[in-house]
DNA sequence: GCCGTTTTCGGCCCGACTGTTTTCAGTCG
């Protein structure tokens, strides 16, 4: 599938640079949708491809589907490449600046010859933004402030976008004969939201052998490997862009190898320590972790929690959590359908749980006010639960559908949908999407306001953050988790890869109080149900268990607990 | 550029907010 979303990141970037050339928005918005087809098609377009059939996806017409047949006969894009001449490609980065849209950015560079981050910031410095129209003192301020903290933001790909070619890359390197094994390693097995690149460990009695290997599997023989007394290593970048550090040992050291190049370094060093006290070596070979963490006197540390903070202590006294894991996800609980704004129907979202094990679906589209999603009325709404009942009556007893929405919670804190409406509801998920920078005291209290609502099971995407660099609301945790506890609030743990929301270190506060979880993809086709993982890893990187997570509990003890809720 | 119980042209999801305006364009979700 590797195709579908090389061609979609493709077909966005060209979206991007007809509109800073001020093409027709129709034009535009016609790449988008493509992009929007490719990404979430569900068979590989090369199959649609080989069969002349790519005009049968909705969105892609005679235009795109040439576009597309060139980039898979060529692996060239030529009508890209053209735009790339046209316009500065730099541009897009400016674009990625808050506030600074196509229209403006392209207003900066006709006007004034802005093509970068850097022309536009001594524009800026120099005053010389406030000639144009639509720009004053004001903007000059702060686009100089976004592009600072632009700068200082946190670096690195999201973890659902390397973690697959991650993935694809072990595939490859497990068919070696030269490789004995083949391991992720690093941040990406830790379950970062954001890492800095792929981290691989091989094994093979001659490490080298198996590294050149490896380098001639992935085309890029000419590598340079390092080679150390007790392991080798080699570093590349992908043609994605990212970053690959490969390393093997001998199988005898496996073990130990494996603890070191996943990290994280504050575990490592508080390894190091113990080690130390013990007079042990902390770098002594073992084949397995296992035995590496038991001559330490440890139980093996799962290495979503190896953060150095408080897992060696728990593991010393048997207090090391029985993480949650995919396989006991039983429910998905915030799902949308083409009601509002998902790309397939009720029928084939569930039927596409179904083939994924789930019991349970929940499809929440999104309440009237969010028009931009085509929002449902109640009248909708009402219409929605009969669609939703015959798709049930004919898939049997096989997944148990339920009716939600994913409601507003409105720039005042109340609802998007009056009491009565929400009370016909199976299960209600409030959500923040609009006037997300509120001041930390107005956003705290109307999202305390949608959490004491009774109606209300879960809040979606607590935080409303974007990775990579969209910082979330400014709310004040300490009141929205306590507000969560007194009124049994779950919140929720968003896989998408773009929000994993809440946060890692919010999950631990949060389980430590007993408030409950969900961890839900917010799926909008039936291939974004495979973000589960994302939350999986970052629930267990927050140190919750299955219990803590709703969506592993059997259906009827969901359906008492969503039905308790009830005033 | 896509699409069609409006079929080969003329449409194409909406509404609040913001900073700059003096009546609104652009951004954002």
């Amino acid at each position: 599938m590797a195709d579908n979303l090389t061609l979609a990141a493709l077909f966005k970037r060209i979206a991007l640079l007809l509109e800073l050339k001020g093409e027709n928005p129709y034009k535009i918005r016609a790449y988008r949708r493509a992009a929007e087809a490719l990404a979430a098609l569900e068979t590989p377009v090369t199959d649609l491809w080989a069969t002349q059939r790519l005009t049968d996806i909705p969105g892609i017409g005679d235009a795109i589907a040439k576009k597309i047949d060139e980039y898979l006969r060529t692996g060239r894009l030529t009508f890209l490449e053209r735009l790339e001449e046209e316009v500065p490609p730099s541009l897009v980065e400016v674009t990625q600046l808050p506030g600074l849209g196509p229209k403006k950015v392209r207003r900066l560079w006709q006007a004034l010859g802005i093509t970068d981050l850097n022309s536009l910031e001594s524009a800026a410095r120099e005053g010389r933004l406030r000639a144009l129209s639509g720009f004053g003192v004001k903007s000059e301020a702060r686009i100089l402030e976004a592009i600072q903290a632009y700068r200082a933001r946190p670096r690195g790909f999201l973890l659902g976008d390397a973690r697959p070619v991650a993935l694809r890359l072990l595939a490859i390197l497990r068919d070696l004969p030269q490789i004995a094994r083949a391991e992720l390693a690093g941040s990406i097995r830790r379950g970062k939201a954001l890492v800095g690149d792929i981290d691989l460990l091989l094994t093979s009695p001659v490490p080298e052998q198996a590294l050149q290997a490896a380098l001639k599997a992935l085309q890029q023989p000419e590598t340079p490997l390092t080679t150390h007394p007790t392991y080798a290593e080699a570093a590349l970048t992908l043609p994605e862009g990212l970053p690959l550090h490969l390393s093997a040992a001998p199988p005898n050291r496996f073990g130990t190898a494996w603890v070191l190049s996943t990290g994280s370094a504050a575990h490592l060093n508080d390894l190091q320590q113990l080690a130390a006290a013990r007079g042990q070596d902390p770098e002594a070979p073992f084949a397995t972790e296992r035995e590496y963490y038991a001559a330490l006197n440890l139980p093996w540390i799962p290495p979503e929690i190896r953060q150095g903070n408080g897992e060696i202590e728990a593991a010393q006294h048997g207090r090391l959590p029985a993480l949650v894991t995919a396989e006991a996800i039983q429910a998905e609980l915030h799902s949308h359908s083409t009601w509002s704004d998902g790309r397939a129907s009720i029928r084939a979202m569930a039927e596409a749980a179904l083939a994924r094990g789930l019991r349970v679906l929940a499809i929440t589209d999104h309440s009237q006010s969010l028009g931009v999603a085509h929002g449902l009325t109640p009248e909708r709404l009402r219409a929605q639960r009969e669609e939703i009942r015959q798709v049930q009556a004919a898939l049997g007893g096989q997944i148990l559908l339920l009716q939600g929405a994913e409601v507003e919670i409105l720039a005042d804190g109340s609802l998007d949908y009056p009491d009565e409406v929400l009370a016909e509801l199976d299960i209600v998920v409030a959500s923040l999407h609009t006037s997300l920078r509120q001041p930390r005291e107005r956003i705290t209290q109307r999202l305390l306001k949608a959490i004491r609502n009774p109606h209300v099971h879960i809040i979606g995407h607590p935080s409303g953050r974007l990775l990579p660099h969209r910082a979330g609301a400014d709310l004040d945790w300490e009141a929205v988790l306590t507000a969560a506890a007194e009124n049994g609030v779950a919140l929720e743990i968003n896989a998408h890869p773009r929000r994993l929301d809440l946060d890692a270190s919010l999950v631990r506060q949060a389980v430590a109080r007993g408030i409950l979880l969900a961890i839900n993809t917010d799926a909008h086709s039936p291939a974004d149900f495979d973000h589960r993982i994302y939350g999986v890893l970052t629930g267990r990187r927050g140190w919750a268990t299955a219990d803590d997570i709703i969506n592993t509990w059997p259906p009827a003890r969901l359906q008492t607990w969503l039905q308790s809720r009830r005033p």
